[in-house]
DNA sequence: TGTTGCTATGTATAGAATGACATATGTTAC
DNA sequence: GTAACATATGTCATTCTATACATAGCAACA
């Protein structure tokens, strides 16, 4: 019962609600793919592979206006597997952030040049802060019931889409304060250096 | 001169200092491996296919005390090609956040169970902010000369460990705030519910 | 009737990453 | 002597990922 990080996805989002494999991959665009992103090329094995290990199982539903779909839903070994791997120290270990690369090697760079790249960079965070914030209004507005209790899934969500929010305003922060250090004239100040607003310890 | 993001994680190294495989293997682990890990079998075959595009060049240094090795330079050819890249949109975007994939189906788990691996990921956010604010420190105490000018190795370093300490705080402060929420007593208040402490926006 | 577009499910292929396997030199400690 | 350990470089098998390719139903519109 090997379960791949995919894998994991993918029960997570069943446990909620049974779904076809199309509409997996649309959950794994906009929702989840801030946090975990893959395509229908993926998820159409995966699916299969969950399957023959008895974590997931499916069912043809015709519709009368579209094509035919399979329909996933998680059995109780699914959902025991899943509960299993929530409370385990980190499977997947490894961290990749491309911009912080890019920032190590930022002193070759040209100055405006990479400036500019930092400050749209700050602006796609901005907007990813934004789409996260609606979903915690959202949940907020329309389910403040069930956000009481830590066990139901708009609670998940809830925390979930902070994290995005939190994420992306500490990207921002940091994009931006290099951005200034760039444009800013030589020689900078301790005062500057300094002036990256952190989130509190 | 297809550059894969591992390239350009070892080119960057190399345009600060030459180095053997196995010292780019050593980097990839401590400092800059909080950015992007790799071990030694992806990074020797790497470095094959960067000096076949002309981008590094070798050269074997015999020792006294050890094994002979081979010291990679980088050329400016390969300095050009780290350059363009430096302030090119973000060319690998996947993101990918196993913790926060979790917060999604945290509904599902144990209370107890996941409130302490909260608080035990909690505690390895510490011990990497601990990490990259050691670095921080040292740059800060040695090369406050070199800080001052946005053209040095130095001063890149600086802002990527800033970055280090900054996403690590970020993540503790998260951690903290779900597993305080895990502990208390349901039903959870709209004051808790508010209280993670977000960076400043 | 044809074209565009969304729904829906797959395969193929190539590249990347992981972990295991494999080898060798030299130092230090027992 | 030999065992453990750090240095040093590589390969191999498997799995994972990304991109493109491929098919098909149905609706809306021109």
């Amino acid at each position: 019962m090997n379960v791949t990080a995919l894998g994991y996805v993918l029960l997570g989002l069943l446990a909620r609600e049974s779904r076809s494999g199309y509409d997996l991959a649309q959950n794994l665009r906009r929702p989840v793919g801030f946090f975990w992103a893959a395509n229908h090329s993926q998820i159409y094995p995966q699916l299969a592979r969950l399957e023959e290990e008895g974590l997931v199982e499916h069912e043809v539903v015709d519709q009368r206006d579209r094509p035919a779909k399979k329909v996933y839903t998680l059995t109780p070994r699914g959902r025991e597997t899943l509960r299993t791997w929530l409370v385990e120290p980190l499977t997947f270990p490894t961290y990749r952030d491309e911009l912080t690369l890019k920032a190590y090697s930022l002193w070759l760079a040209d100055r405006v040049e990479a400036a500019r790249m930092l400050r749209e960079h700050a602006e796609e965070h901005r907007a990813r802060e934004a789409v996260c914030q609606t979903y915690v209004d959202d949940l907020t507005d329309h389910a403040s019931e069930a956000l009481t209790r830590v066990d139901t899934p708009e609670f998940a969500a809830y925390v979930a889409a902070q994290r995005g929010v939190s994420i992306a305003r500490e990207a921002r922060s940091w994009c931006l304060w290099v951005a200034r250090l760039l444009e800013a004239q030589t020689p900078l100040t301790e005062a500057q250096l300094r002036s990256l607003p952190m989130p509190p310890s």
